[in-house]
DNA sequence: GTATATAGTGTCTTATTTGATACTATTGGA
DNA sequence: TCCAATAGTATCAAATAAGACACTATATAC
C-alpha cells in the first residue's frame, strides 16, 4: 500500500502485509505476474486503464520490496521481464484465496469479465 | 478500497473485491470485527493511529457494502455494535490466508506486536 | 455542580495516489 | 525515408484518502 504507516515503527504484520501488497493495483499485477514471466507491454495490454506511469511506479515498488524481480536484455527494441521472487511465490495461497472469494462472491454481481 | 474503478462499468472480479476490501484500513477492521462483535470506541482503542472520522468512514463504507452490520442500542451513554453480516463472514478464509502469511513472513521482519 | 463515557459530526488542511500528455533512443522493415 | 515497437521518463494537474482538531447530546457517578 502507500506510504509506511509508521516508519521505522513497529506495527501489526497484517498491516505490514497491506503495505506490501495494498494499493489499487498491485495484488492484480501480482496475479499476473504469477501466472507467468510477463513482459512490460504485456501487462499494460493486460490492463487497460493502467497507465504506463503507474505501471512503472507499482512494478518498482514490488521489486524494491522483493516480490518480483526484473531482467533486462540487452536487446534493440527493448526487452524486459518480470517474474516473481521466491518471496513473492508465498504469496500465492493468499492471492488465489482472494481470487476464488473474488470469482465467487464478486463474479454473480457482475456482468462478465476474463480472469484468465 | 477508494473510488470504484469504472463506475457501472464491467471489471474484473478481483479489481471489484478489491473496490470493497481494500483501503488501508478495511481488512485491518474487518479482522477485528469477525473476531468478536465490537463496539466504536473498542475498535477504536485496539486501532491508534486510526482518527475517529476515519473509523467513522470505514465503518460505514463496510456496512453500505454489506461486509459488516450496525446495531444501535437506545441507551444513554450510546451503544453501537458491529457485527459480520452472512456476507462477510464468506470472507473469513481470505483474511486468515492474509493474516498466516502476514505471521509467517512480515512478524519475523518486525519487532513485536500483539496480533491478537 | 462538574466530570465522564459513548458515538459520533463538521470543517479545514495536507499527503498521497492517480492520471494526461508529450517525449526519448534504437533498430528493423516497407 | 518514414513508421512501428519496446520500455520507459518528465512534467503538470486532478482526484482521493487521510489526518487534526474542535464540538455535540445525554445520563449517571461523585
Amino acid at each position: 500500500m502507500r506510504k509506511q504507516r509508521h516508519p521505522g515503527y513497529t506495527h501489526c504484520p497484517v498491516e505490514a502485509a497491506l503495505d506490501l501488497i495494498g494499493g489499487k493495483w498491485k495484488s492484480i499485477l501480482l496475479f499476473r505476474v504469477l501466472e507467468e514471466t510477463r513482459r512490460f507491454n504485456e501487462l499494460r495490454r493486460l490492463m487497460p486503464g493502467l497507465t504506463q506511469r503507474m505501471l512503472t511506479n507499482q512494478l518498482r515498488e514490488l521489486e524494491r520490496d522483493g516480490l518480483i524481480s526484473r531482467k533486462v536484455y540487452a536487446e534493440v527494441p527493448p526487452k524486459v521481464e518480470y517474474s516473481m521472487t521466491e518471496f513473492g511465490k508465498t504469496l500465492e495461497p493468499v492471492l488465489l484465496s482472494l481470487k476464488q472469494w473474488a470469482e465467487v462472491q464478486m463474479l454473480p454481481r457482475m456482468a462478465s469479465c476474463e480472469t484468465t
